[in-house]
DNA sequence: CTAGATGCAAAGAATTTGCGGCCCC
DNA sequence: GGGGCCGCAAATTCTTTGCATCTAG
């Protein structure tokens, strides 16, 4: 009944209405990374009344709430995924949209050691690679 | 008189006007990652009656060109700048929003391997850092 | 009753496009 | 004199907001 994002909205204190539970609920099921109109559909198959707005607005709340994070495939859209404790990024297949999660401590090293020999406490970054499929017998190395 | 850019263009066969060749000198000359409405004040200051339209479409063109480069940090507006050899990356004083430009082969190397190891061929990736001055005295290791 | 949330439609912001006019080969 | 380019303004797309209404405490 009640969604993982739902549950930590409550333990943020947040004041939790039908149309953000929808909003949680939707994002909490979701296994891929939605963008705002992908949201309002699939809310609407729960809530069909619920509107755009309402949904632009939770989808904001829950991102300052630090309970999900906003990303940005670079084509004009926002998309969204439930926060994650453990740092990933993606690789978008440029072919079909897919999208991969990767996590990779190295980089992390060197990005934080890259922002310090700069001078500079890094407070945030963004990391997408784009590819595309190789086949199964190989072509280059 | 020929600005480097308008030299890149010219051996790529594109037809030169003298709104692009304006275009062209303003990214030249930029030592930033000017936004759209920056180009164009920019180009204004050397002809006064280019229109906003006709340096979208400048950018684009350059942009198809692959002479220049857009970027995106998050704000909602494309950044350019021109093209380089020498692959780099950039990290955005989120405070003053100064752009510092990076370059590290070892996160080439990794971003490489990665898309590898995920069975992927890289074709493009983004990487932007965001953070801000260290004090002179570190607070933190 | 009051504060805050919602829906709708209008407003905004960045970018693209339709079109008449102009320029150049 | 025909194709391409330009400027202008309208159109598009994504997102935010003003406002009247509704709702829960």
């Amino acid at each position: 009944m009640t969604s993982h994002i739902e549950q930590l909205c409550i333990e943020k204190g947040l004041k939790m209405t039908d149309q953000r539970r929808v909003v949680a609920r939707v994002l909490s099921e979701a296994t891929d990374h939605p963008d705002v109109e992908q949201v309002h559909i699939r809310a609407m198959q729960i809530d069909p009344n619920i509107s755009i707005a309402t949904v632009y607005r939770s989808l904001r709340l829950l991102e300052e709430a630090s309970i999900i994070e906003r990303l940005d495939f670079g084509d004009g859209r926002a998309r969204f995924e439930e926060a994650c404790e453990r740092h990933h990024h993606h690789l978008i297949d440029i072919q079909t949209g897919e999208v991969i999660e990767f996590m990779n401590d190295e980089i992390e090293e060197l990005k934080k050691k890259i922002a310090h020999d700069l001078n500079y406490r890094l407070i945030g970054h963004r990391l997408e690679l784009y590819g595309i499929k190789r086949r199964p017998e190989p072509e280059e190395s």
